[in-house]
DNA sequence: CGCCGTTGTATCGACATAGATACAACGGTG
DNA sequence: CACCGTTGTATCTATGTCGATACAACGGCG
């Protein structure tokens, strides 16, 4: 228990796709590069064309897209240059839907993340306290609105007390503060703080991933390393350096408990 | 530009489907479950049972994945119990991939989300700013790493200055600090903020959503609702309440930018 | 040595999905 | 009224995936 899991670029590394889902239907990439060449071609003849597809099969996957999402293309047959279809309100929504998805998920890919071990102390809610190496943290568990269709296996929505559990600490949800000027504790809703050292810095162009080492207070435990993504301009504004004391903190809202294998 | 979005509980709703990828094969909640049986039962042919699927089929999809991910299962024929089948530690670390991806993305339906456009006016590296309804903003965009196998049409990794953007922010990453104690902004690595009042407060069960009206500056355009997600336990030491002014505040690396189409 | 249940491997058919093709319907335009 | 390119609709075929089935190889155990 409380073995720390160690935090690396690669801890979040891996490629993903993603699809929306309702009614059972997914749209995808590959439903998205359609509804986008719609945009641009000004028809479903034209975006099949252009996308090397049969014209018959984009339109009956518009159609039972369109069951399941409502209206995403407006189509008119006959008329000037025989009809065409224009993209829908609603279906320019959905691309920025899925657009937004997929940017979180590329997100997810490319922000190193801090994965800690623990049992679960406490639950109350939505929220959860769990003991860990670097001691109690709290954080969200279960989505409450992921279920997976395909996964009917153990429900991992809810934890229990005493349940072993990953608790996923996002660089980008990482704040890291002055240790010397202390911040209120009381005046600000991040929940979760700590104190380290500045342990390695890692400088992008324009934004570092900076590596806290936390003294493990649970045994004779390594020290375990957190990151924080900060921009490189706060890296310079705070005059951070290996082996400097800060504090940091994040929202327990950005605290992600999943229920570990095993 | 600079019209804000609306805000609000379903800005982010959706469930979605994710899968893992790594040189082109695809790791999706099918596998996963198949691993977890294989983990369960002892055996690919018992998991294949388990699950109601093929056990040549099982096999040769396990084999699939081993491809491209490595060794997953640690298999032996004969011996006793006639063979047998363990998951690897490679396998389980795997599955807490998919898990953590998983939770991530279960928690990108379920958190809202503030969504504004804006047009960037200027690009450094992997950060962006953007001119918004209420003032300039800082973010991330592109993943760098998000890449699409499926999506071969524009590419949207990078943002120009002049680009129509939607600019995301994740409710778990708003801060909120009370306007009176304003906490010293040279000892923070929190780069975005705004004051405003809050205008709403959705009680949940431990987790409250906060909204808050921000001015918006440019125009007369109406007041721009930011969300964000506090603790209520954050919410009843702040001692917020509808008409309270505050500050807000969130980290520009955990604010996306996405190409708007168009 | 034979039994057993598993891992390997190969083959066949069912099924779903996609492309290919063909043709009717539509409604501005010349 | 004929022309045109598009939307609808139907049908056939190719392809890939999955289940079903069958059989050989393996190795501990009685």
């Amino acid at each position: 228990m409380g073995e720390p899991t160690e935090p690396g670029p690669d801890a979040a590394a891996g490629r993903g796709r993603a699809a929306l889902i309702e009614d059972g239907v997914e749209f995808d990439g590959r439903d998205a590069a359609l509804l986008r060449a719609v945009d641009a071609a000004g028809s479903v003849a034209g975006a099949a064309a252009a996308l090397g597809r049969s014209r018959a099969r984009a339109l009956s996957r518009i159609e039972a897209l369109e069951d399941a999402y409502g209206t995403l293309v407006e189509r008119r047959r006959g008329g000037e240059g025989g009809g065409g279809s224009r993209l829908a309100a609603s279906g320019r929504n959905l691309l920025d839907r899925y657009d937004r998805l997929q940017a979180v998920l590329a997100a997810t890919a490319a922000v190193p993340e801090t994965v800690l071990d623990g049992t679960v102390t406490a639950v109350d809610g939505e929220l959860a306290a769990v003991d860990t190496a670097v001691g109690e943290l709290s954080g969200l568990h279960g989505g409450s609105g992921g279920g997976e269709a395909d996964d009917p296996g153990v429900d991992r929505e809810r934890v229990a007390v005493g349940d072993a559990v990953q608790v996923r600490i996002g660089a980008d949800a990482v704040t890291v503060n002055d240790a010397a000027s202390a911040v209120d504790p009381d005046a600000t809703s991040a929940r979760n703080r700590l104190d380290g050292r500045v342990s390695a810095i890692d400088s992008g162009e324009t934004v570092s991933t900076v590596r806290i080492a936390v003294r493990a207070g649970d045994g004779g435990d390594a020290d375990v390393e957190v990151a924080a993504l900060i921009t490189a301009e706060s890296v310079e504004r705070l005059g951070l350096a290996p082996g400097d004391p800060v504090s940091i903190r994040w929202k327990a809202t950005a605290t992600r408990l999943v229920a570990h294998a095993e």
